[in-house]
DNA sequence: AAGAGATTAGACTCGATAGTCTAATTCTGG
DNA sequence: CCAGAATTAGACTATCGAGTCTAATCTCTT
């Protein structure tokens, strides 16, 4: 009778496989582009099989940004968790930036490589036709990371090692949208033709140095 | 012999008709959705009269976007040219800010509201499938605001109102990136069901404060 | 007023694609 | 080994859109 969702009924082997060759194809076509076709012939899957794991198109595009997302945020989550040290510990400047340095580089990397930075822009210019995509978006990915790094940068702020305007601090996430606006628009700005590990790592360096010199205390 | 080049020929008002109704029409649809049908219907012409002028579906997209940024970025230039004072008559702290708080908020004005900022989401996501696209939008926009807004933050640097690293002034446009960073993400930020006016100026104001706070002499 | 160029409505071709259906086959757990 | 679930190939429907063509009309300029 209570019929299973269709989310979990069926191989969760080829479930994978049509994932992965979705995200490919959605992110080498555009949605619209991308033909379901395409999508099962990638996955070595029959099309009837797509429609049987994900309901239809959009049902499949959701699947996909929540898993591109997921892999990402669980990736930023740790790193926040366990991969920067207690304030505490942080006696010098020197210490203090070069933990910045660490948490920004990999935060900017998990963003800017790898499909998630693409899907993003894909999900931005397909939010108009289904609305609910961009609240899902916020809801699974920068609305779990921001309050985390916010909440990271606050303790630092209040152990005294950044001097931060209480005006600031009062505005949700404003300190990690900060951090992350002046290092992320500098990483997009790379251009194909350059060395991108070269130009990652002084870009992330100059938005972290622009961040300390404005709230480095004096 | 010698063919009429399709851009220049037939009745300039038809033509700018089907250029406001293809404006319309990309950003509500976007490329691959918008119907010649529809956008020939919406201008009160006829589908031919479209392909009379534009030749196809994709010179009539790059007409658009030329006309969109035109428009924003004659605007800008003129802001530059004309809309800021002299640094020799910038006196006090406050001039600087005041003057750069004006600069900078209809800047980000021009870009993030009217139909700039979701035509650029629409050729972010269409670039891959158009590869002169991206490059157009690039000679045609930023390539050529940039330069000019980062001459103007020099000269302010180099009259000592602000103290800037040379590092950082080696780079090409690096601090007009900077500054625009730092406004346009916040501003970016701001939802639909926010009072937009004034969170537009709060979010420029506190642009400007980081950018000064990082470049302010001290 | 005449003629050239521009415009029009609408039919038409050609190719794609979302989603359904079916009958046959393959997996898999008990 | 067997029964029910999952998968498969491929045909099929229905729709939609880019671009072409035509014959008739319109609008200037001279």
């Amino acid at each position: 009778m209570t019929a299973t969702a269709p989310e979990l009924q069926g191989n969760p082997r080829k479930r994978r496989a049509i994932l992965d060759a979705a995200a490919t194809v959605f992110l080498r076509e555009g949605f619209t582009r991308a033909s379901v076709d395409a999508i099962a012939a990638d996955a070595n899957v029959s099309k009837q099989t797509v429609y049987n794991h994900f309901g239809d198109k959009n049902g499949l595009f959701m699947a996909v940004t929540d898993a591109v997302q997921d892999e990402a945020v669980l990736r930023i989550m740790d790193l926040m968790d366990t991969g920067f040290p207690d304030p505490a510990t942080l006696t010098g400047p020197g210490d203090l930036r070069a933990a910045l340095l660490r948490l920004t580089g990999e935060w900017t990397r998990a963003v800017y490589t790898g499909r998630l930075v693409d899907l993003r822009k894909l999900v931005d210019s397909e939010a108009e036709h289904h609305p609910e995509l961009r609240e899902r978006w916020f809801a699974n990915g920068p609305g779990r990371t921001y309050p985390r790094l916010n909440r990271l940068l606050t303790e630092l702020a209040r152990a005294g090692l950044l001097d931060v305007p209480d005006a600031v601090l009062a505005e949700p996430d404003l300190l990690a949208h900060q951090l992350t606006a002046v290092t992320g628009t500098d990483v997009r700005q790379i251009r194909p033709e350059m060395d991108f590990e070269a130009e990652f790592d002084r870009r992330v360096a100059r938005g972290v140095d622009f961040f300390l010199r404005a709230y480095e205390p004096r």
